[in-house]
DNA sequence: TCTTAGCACTCTGGTCTAAAGAGTGCTAAA
DNA sequence: TTTAGCACTCTTTAGACCAGAGTGCTAAGA
């Protein structure tokens, strides 16, 4: 940022300073607050002549004319890039997230509710926990069990990442249990371990190789596996706290309000703000940083989580740019660590 | 209701006419305004004196002294009883309700799903629908499928309502996949047909009887089939179009607001609601009729779905007293309708 | 050259008042 | 029993006013 150049280190402080009283307050800063609150050793004139530049800088805005100063979107960049201190969660802090991960969670969608639910409890802002991007996931098992005294039967899939979808499906008269079993079978042993994009092509002449008959309903049931893993089990979205938005003073507006309740239904917009980020780790965007409809007044928070070392998907909070910045990026740093580990188990 | 011997047909015109009026427009409703917009052949002044009798009798209330007239909820209570005319969808609505239910859909859930959008998308309020009540339920089918290469398996159960539910769970390494489909095979004779409340105590005796080993292993899969079924897959709850709720001048206030959302977040609380009226078709509850916190300010309407003539859950909507009964009436029915018939292919 | 005290000026937010508007209740006449 | 007329009540809106907070600028001091 060519701004560096220009930003002694009082004007960092001064800067610091500002954004952490209106994140603090939510009410624009003056140069008498920052004297009296942050001892800088210079008077009230000299903060403001500071101030002054700050602003023309395009780090602070001013609401009208002589209120006090708020940080831009620019500003609190500069203040998450460079100046932020790292917040500890307190040991106590800690200790409630492990402990909020030993309960006993039998399945993968019940630890990132949960994940949804711990995240906005502590930050008081919307959570959000994405299941796992089954893009390079593989196929572990699939099942087919016949629904007896009917003409259904149901199939069942896990996939590497340990998630678990099911479908009933209907079958024609003249297919018998053994069919099904058979079917089962060749198709364990062809698409074990095949990625699930993978599927539909090369690997489904292997399949037509070794079943001869009923080849429509090979074809559909690959079909419906493509449908529930790709299509539908792939990162499901876990949302919690929506009401915390509310507490918001800057979204005393009934409008705004709607805008971002409008955001959280569309779920494909929700992904695609979480995967905008794509490397791994925490990834911050800031006001109009972020490019969706309705949300150019939040900030996102992401982090990735992952076993064995392999991203598979992330959790994260959206709340106004004036965010705790240190005390979310600590939160979501412990939880996503706890939440790895607790996946952990789901995989082998 | 004893205040029928007081109301003569005049009254009766008046009161619908404010409702009616209220329900319109949102503001008290004053005699001119009646006297403009109904033609009920007498004057203001007529019309006030019938007012100041229908607030005697505690239909009608006055936000303060000299303002226009307001329903109190026994004021929409004896609209609903007494004086609405039930309003037909058009010819295109009821085609449009078909048309969403012919869409594939391959599992209850995404019915449900779809239903309470159908429903908050047609009346601008927040729907909700229930999924099935388990409590008279029957399992169907029970299956136990082994989990490759890992010592996991997976618990995957059909009931007679349709609803799919499953668990994975780890077994000892001693556990062989003949042994999990021996269990399988005898949990399915002995259990198929009974009422999963009923499952925990006499049966475990008669399944006892047939396996002698690995019987804490069966015991964790009838608890495991106990919990998935009872537990969570009971009444599971859809909701749609809180935003709507925000659409409602009434509730312009934060605080309601805030309480309404914290209402729906107590998922328990929305089931007693909808169970309240323990009989099955139309149910209105109206402002303080509801006794759950924080929505006595709002009517629930329910309706139950049955398939088979068997009622087994509710789908049904929250908005303001002020509320356009006869429309969310006739969605309600049509809705029910086509949900009970689209259901139907999911049962035998 | 940088810092600071002083001061005039600006803008908001709350309180107060006045007037307009909507609607009522009561009375007396039809 | 119905209705016209009228005084009265209460809310809402707009405007006026003032206190408070904060700024920008100037000129003097370090």
């Amino acid at each position: 940022m060519r701004t560096d150049e220009r930003m002694d280190e009082r004007k960092k402080q001064v800067l610091a300073a500002i954004v952490q009283d209106y994140i603090l307050t939510g009410e624009p800063v003056g140069s008498r607050t920052i004297t009296r609150r942050y001892n800088l050793g210079v008077s009230a004139a000299t903060i403001r002549n500071e101030m002054a530049d700050l602003e023309e800088m395009g780090l602070l805005e001013q609401p009208y004319t002589s209120a006090g100063r708020v940080p831009s979107d620019y500003g609190y960049r500069y203040y998450v890039d460079c100046l932020m201190a790292p917040e500890r969660l307190t040991r106590e802090e800690v200790e409630y997230v492990y402990q909020r991960y030993n309960q006993k969670m039998l399945e993968i969608e019940q630890v990132l509710e949960e994940t949804a639910r711990l995240v906005s409890e502590m930050t008081a802002y919307t959570a959000v926990a994405m299941g796992p991007n089954q893009d390079h996931a593989v196929l572990e098992q699939v099942q087919i069990v016949p629904v007896q005294a009917t003409n259904k039967a149901l199939l069942v899939a896990i996939t590497s990442t340990g998630i678990v979808e099911h479908r009933i499906f209907t079958i024609s008269d003249n297919i018998t249990p053994e069919d099904l079993a058979r079917i089962s079978q060749v198709l364990n042993t062809n698409l074990q371990g095949i990625a699930l994009e993978a599927m539909q092509r090369a690997v489904l002449k292997d399949i037509y190789r070794e079943i001869t008959e009923h080849r429509s309903l090979v074809k559909l049931i690959t079909d419906l596996l493509q449908q529930i893993l790709v299509l539908e089990g792939n990162e499901k979205v876990y949302l919690d706290g929506i009401i915390n938005i509310l507490s918001q003073p800057e979204f005393k507006d009934w409008d705004k309000v709607k805008e971002i309740l409008a955001f959280f239904e569309r779920e494909d917009s929700l992904r695609r703000i979480f995967n905008a980020s794509p490397g791994g780790g925490l990834a911050i965007r800031i006001g109009q940083e972020n490019k969706e409809e309705g949300i150019d007044k939040c900030s996102v928070v992401t982090i990735s989580y992952a076993v064995e070392g392999k991203i598979i998907g992330k959790v994260g909070l959206l709340g106004p740019t004036r965010m705790h910045y240190p005390r979310v990026i600590s939160v979501l740093q412990c939880v996503a660590d706890s939440l790895s580990r607790s996946l952990q188990q789901f995989y082998r």
